[in-house]
DNA sequence: CAGCCTGAGTTGGGAAGGCCAACTTAGGCA
DNA sequence: TGCCTAAGTTGGCCTTCCCAACTCAGGCTG
């Protein structure tokens, strides 16, 4: 993801994100640390990922500002670090949420959702939504999508 | 991703959705349909993708059904295909959405936003956000991520 | 203090996917 | 007949990914 043509992107926000979860495994692997998991050994058992590219994948997204490196020590062991989510690393829930609900809606694997999201007082299920800055409700439709300052306008 | 490892992810809506949208370059191109463009030579043209690898991706986004084939004849051309959103491709709006926001707030460029999302009656600035079943909007950290039936529960 | 155990990686070799430049293809039109 | 154009295809190289086996560091056990 260091290529130039990404390069090139490098004004779009979604590019900018991209450069940090875009690569195979980094947005499973954020999906599992925000179940708890934190450790490489656990990452590694539960995605079955090769251990290079957890590596690799860790390092990118440690380096990016989602997850922290986090020295820990079990009962006779020796000190080792864990991987847990930073601030940026948890406001990425609204990317994964947006992920399951589109998922869920049109991809459905015949098990029914694998992720659910609550509201933590009540557990009632919780969606996602366009608001408008007086806190009205907007159907996606009615939502358009404006190229910013990093927008090279349509070609002619 | 078309690996077994991915396979075992298959009940999970994030691999699921990651199955058609995880690739390289596919986000970006779904990001440019949004703006209107439709054609070959157009995507190439604005991503500096390598044609080839365009080529599969258009491909793995129509069969993912995020994308149609439609016909279409230029004056004095000979008819070609052009490559349209379908209603599942614009269900991707939140997903896109959502990284514009984490990028926009967790990787800035400085050059501002890139994208802009907006009512499309007022022009006004829209947001996204998680809502409850009655319509109430939630902070993100009061919403619990919970597993579903297709989680195989955290490692001891 | 020798040897073992465990978690977190590293290394090496083969396969897949991506990059780039050059070429092909198919129909409309002069 | 031959040219023009958009949409690809092809071939060679390079990077990333996959997998299995190995290393490494420290705590504990005898």
């Amino acid at each position: 993801m260091t290529t130039t043509s990404r390069e090139i992107n490098a004004r779009c926000s979604v590019a900018r994100s991209l450069e940090v979860l875009g690569e195979k495994w980094a947005l499973l692997v954020v999906r599992e640390a925000f179940f708890g998991v934190t450790r490489f050994a656990d990452f590694r058992a539960r995605l079955g990922v090769a251990p290079d590219v957890l590596t690799a994948r860790l390092e990118t997204l440690v380096e990016g500002g989602v997850l922290e490196r986090r020295p820990y020590r079990d009962q006779g062991q020796r000190q080792r670090d864990e991987y847990v989510l930073t601030e940026a690393g948890a406001a990425l829930k609204t990317v994964l949420a947006a992920f399951v609900a589109w998922g869920d809606e049109h991809r459905p694997s015949g098990f029914g959702p694998s992720v659910v999201y609550v509201e933590e007082t009540t557990d009632k299920p919780v969606r996602l939504a366009f608001l408008t800055e007086d806190g009205r409700e907007l159907a996606p439709e009615a939502v358009a999508v404006l190229p910013g300052p990093g927008w090279a306008g349509p070609p002619a």
